[in-house]
DNA sequence: ATACTTGCAAATACTTTGCACTCCG
DNA sequence: CGGAGTGCAAAGTATTTGCAAGTAT
């Protein structure tokens, strides 16, 4: 089984850019969480400059490493598919709790069927869902 | 066939907002349109103080007659589906251009059973589509 | 040495707030 | 009059850029 981590290593060789600490560091933050903003991101690596994680956010998403996804008003970051499983996101209203779900083969046929009906070679998708949780859903009963 | 303008003084009213020349300026530009930045809606609005555009968005996102989405690295704004008949885009990697589709009633109850099976009651969904169009995909073969 | 990276400070861009003024019921 | 709505200026945030210094080959 090949590691996330050797994975990032050679996306990153492949275009020319090296492993460097702190891209490590933003990777593992990255890595086994919710989709995060761009504040948490910053604040949960106190050692690298703020400037360093913009950067290298930005060069993740050039690479493709990561994406933008917007939940709510305001976007969060979130490794792609091949650094973590492919998933999309059930968001409550109003708790604001974030709910991951992997989806089956039907729907990934389904979208493929849409683009090539447009012409369309497609890459990658996202799905949200918003709406509410099994806990917030009584209190509008 | 009521008016989409009616709509809106509809959704106003019910919260106690009126229909204001400005509101429902910024209402037409988003009418009919690709989903927009907000410097274009800006640029689109001559006329209205920017400041101005910004609360008038703010105030239909609250109401739920705009949302954000997610289009490569910035938010772009759009007419929610009660005042746009509801689809998703396709968007080209390359040229950036957003194709939107509709989709079928088999997608939309597809959602809905995921949905539930995370006891969660569906809202709303988006559904972004990103790849290569027509005029792309070759320059890639 | 050379090219890639980083941190720091400064510049930009984006969004929100405060306040006085206008408009309309 | 009184509240809602607007513009303008200013304050806040968020993001990007320029440049000198650091690092690894």
């Amino acid at each position: 089984m090949i590691e996330p981590i050797d994975e990032l290593t050679k996306t990153l060789k492949e275009h020319d850019f090296s492993l460097t600490l702190p891209r490590k560091i933003v990777f593992e933050v990255l890595q086994d969480s919710e989709p995060q903003t761009m504040q948490e991101i910053v604040a949960a690596c106190p050692s690298i400059n703020q400037t360093s994680v913009y950067r290298t956010i930005n060069l993740f998403d050039k690479l493709g490493i990561v994406h933008k996804l917007q939940i709510g008003w305001k976007y969060k970051i979130e490794l792609t598919d091949s650094f973590n499983s492919h998933h999309h996101h059930l968001t409550c209203r109003r708790c604001g709790k974030t709910i991951p779900f992997a989806e089956g083969q039907e729907l990934e046929q389904f979208l493929q069927d849409i683009a090539q009906k447009h012409q369309f070679a497609m890459q990658e998708h996202q799905l949200e869902i918003q709406g509410l949780c099994s806990s917030c859903k009584p209190q509008y009963a």
